[in-house]
DNA sequence: AGTATACAGGACTGACACGGTCCTGATTCC
DNA sequence: GGAATCAGGACCGTGTCAGTCCTGTATACT
């Protein structure tokens, strides 16, 4: 369902959290409890975005997390690709001629278009826009001047 | 991963190799033939998109498959969301208030951006365009009154 | 009319990733 | 030294995905 993992999802919610405070030491704990979500998951997630380099964090009596760059220099791309891997919607994308219908499928180098899309939209946005108060955004995007497409599920 | 499924994959290869020869009615094993693909998978997808209207079938000793509009009149997200259901990248999107964490959720506005930046780019490329020979087109979306993605494959 | 062909609509199954839990060790502060 | 906290795993149940198969129905040809 080109959906993004629940692991994604709450590292997202995580950092946005860091993101309102940051500079601030905050342990697992109360990242849970702030967040209200379950403790074990978020300590998976924290360590992983500390592998990845996206937090910074500190041991010890009085250790925590804490963002390892100011919010607005972290985009969602690059939190995304932390916490999934690349952002390949198909895998042939990120697959290396892996594809045994790479010769008749003739599809490819489309998919890299959209792939492009998706990965522009999340690069475009930083985390500190995540937590910006909500303003009125224009919705109707134009994408090669057709008349926007509605969609209805 | 941000991953379509295969399903979709398969019915998007079966979907431009129909539009590269409109008109025509071509059965499953053919089709399964001619894209390299399992017959019954190609069966299965042929069946959903026959029921989503994208295809039109014609049973009996002569029947096959045929695309039931021009290919330029079928997008892409029309495609995606016929075989896997609405576009929606976090599960609060076509969640309609089932989420719990919504009230602490201070980002669920933000995916809507994404999700509709994806969409769009979805329902920017028809079926005829998956197929074109490939040209440079600078295909320039504006997100929020946010300097221009380039989007350039 | 009868038969062969092809679509229609299911049920069914194995494999694998996801969501979630738990345990043991290493590091830091008091 | 002890308590608190992060680090890095292993581990497991569940659900979805990929793929198969079976039965029924409609159409064309003889």
């Amino acid at each position: 369902m080109i959906r993004i993992t629940k692991q994604t999802d709450y590292g997202i919610v995580l950092l946005t959290h860091l993101a309102g405070a940051p500079e601030r030491h905050v342990n697992a704990p109360e990242l849970a409890g702030e967040t209200h979500l379950p403790l074990p998951m978020v300590s998976k997630i924290l360590k992983i975005l500390v592998r990845e380099g996206l937090l910074a964090s500190h041991r010890g009596v009085k250790g925590g997390y804490s963002l390892s760059r100011p919010p607005g220099a972290i985009s969602m791309a690059e939190v995304v690709t932390a916490l999934e891997g690349p952002i390949a919607i198909t895998e042939c994308i990120d697959d290396n001629g892996g594809c045994e219908h790479s010769t008749a499928c003739a599809v490819r180098g489309r998919w890299h278009r959209i792939n492009t899309a998706l990965r522009e939209a999340l690069a475009g946005i930083s985390l500190a826009e995540m937590t910006d108060a909500p303003r009125p955004e224009p919705k109707l995007v134009t994408l090669g001047g057709r008349p926007a497409l509605a969609i209805t599920a």
